[in-house]
DNA sequence: AGGTTTGGCTAATGGGAGTAGCTTTTAGCT
DNA sequence: AGCTAAAAGCTACTCCCATTAGCCAAACCT
């Protein structure tokens, strides 16, 4: 019998396309590998099953997310950099929702797992964003900690179907990231601007 | 054989018991039926099969929810409510993940569906909250996402392990809503307090 | 008591994950 | 070119889970 020409990378795509299309739950080793041609046991040479997959995955979509996210602030500083993140963070989820569903709730095994390297890089994307609000050094973490809980809960709910009632959602985000920028605004001081009271 | 007593509401209370304790992933019509010490096919009897089961757990979740918090609320207004609120849910997100995963996700079918009622009311134990900010009309849908996005997106975040790094979560959940506070102040007008600008 | 409803059971089906062990392709070596 | 060995498929299982069919006994209701 030929030779699909499969490898690990090759897999992990196709079974992150399959999960943004079919749901994270609507992949399994057989529909992959009718996907690919193949038997479901021949997935086993190349990844350890299913959960050493849907690992796979996350690490591909961290990367992916921290890509496009990083990318999207370059040169931009203030409510530009926040607005191109949140942007950036919610087109992802909502283009990759099986990719992304991966990536909740893995746990990285130890400091040298790409998970936890891949989580770092896509997290600091988001600490640039806060370095431009000059934030306070003692409440990055947890001005960190409110941005990812507000995008992760609002991409997840829509995803989800949770905002089924009335107003436009997109509007109820660009709404979501001015009261942020506010916020955010009224708790830091920007780095190379005038000091609130320089001399005395 | 002697007969396990069971009804709908004893099999449903039991599977939001045990989907708590091992996980929503965990819950299986076999694990149960162990735990009601009955036979996994009798469960049938009073329940639709296990998307049926997590739906009515859903409902009772929500129902349980919405009297958590709408209960904390009572008598407050403004920062208090808003503490008291967002501590409430915390609370039983953390006290039941399991029961607050199955919400997650569910549709409800139509307008007289249970889950649409239970919905419905812990959004307005969260509504109540915004009222006592005077928020303007226009804005209370955004602003009602927002705070479900936030506090969803923590409280999920959380359970599922998303926080590993240095900074203490009970803090930055202080803070979170602290932030939330502020932002929602400089949005409104107490509704009960002089007005802002009264006589010309 | 007698009949009906109800709630339990066993047995079986279908599908998904994962393993064992065989076979063929393919790449590397001489 | 020919040989060998690793790699990459495959078939044939096993086990677990959800669900259905059909049987039988318990509880209830006159």
């Amino acid at each position: 019998m030929p030779r699909a020409g499969l490898d690990p990378a090759a897999v992990v795509a196709a079974g992150a396309a399959l999960a943004d299309e079919v749901g994270l739950a609507g992949l399994t080793m057989g529909s992959l590998a009718e996907r690919l041609g193949v038997r479901p046991p021949s997935l086993y040479k190349h990844v350890d099953g299913l959960e050493d997959l849907t690992r796979r995955i996350a690490v591909l979509a961290l990367g992916e997310a921290a890509e496009a996210i990083g990318g999207a602030v370059q040169g931009y500083a203030g409510r530009d950099a926040l607005e191109a993140a949140a942007r950036a963070f919610r087109a992802f989820v909502l283009e990759h929702p099986g990719r992304y569903a991966a990536t909740i709730g893995v746990e990285p095994s130890g400091p040298d797992d790409p998970l936890t390297t891949e989580s770092r890089r896509a997290l600091g994307a988001f600490t640039a964003v806060l370095r431009g609000y000059g934030i306070a050094e003692s409440e990055t973490d947890h001005a960190l900690r409110m941005l990812r809980s507000l995008f992760h809960g609002f991409a997840t709910l829509q995803v989800g179907g949770g905002f089924r009632w009335s107003a436009d959602v997109d509007e109820s985000f660009e709404w979501l990231i001015a009261f942020v920028d506010r916020g955010l605004r009224a708790l830091g001081t920007p780095p190379s601007t005038a000091a609130p009271a320089a001399a005395p």
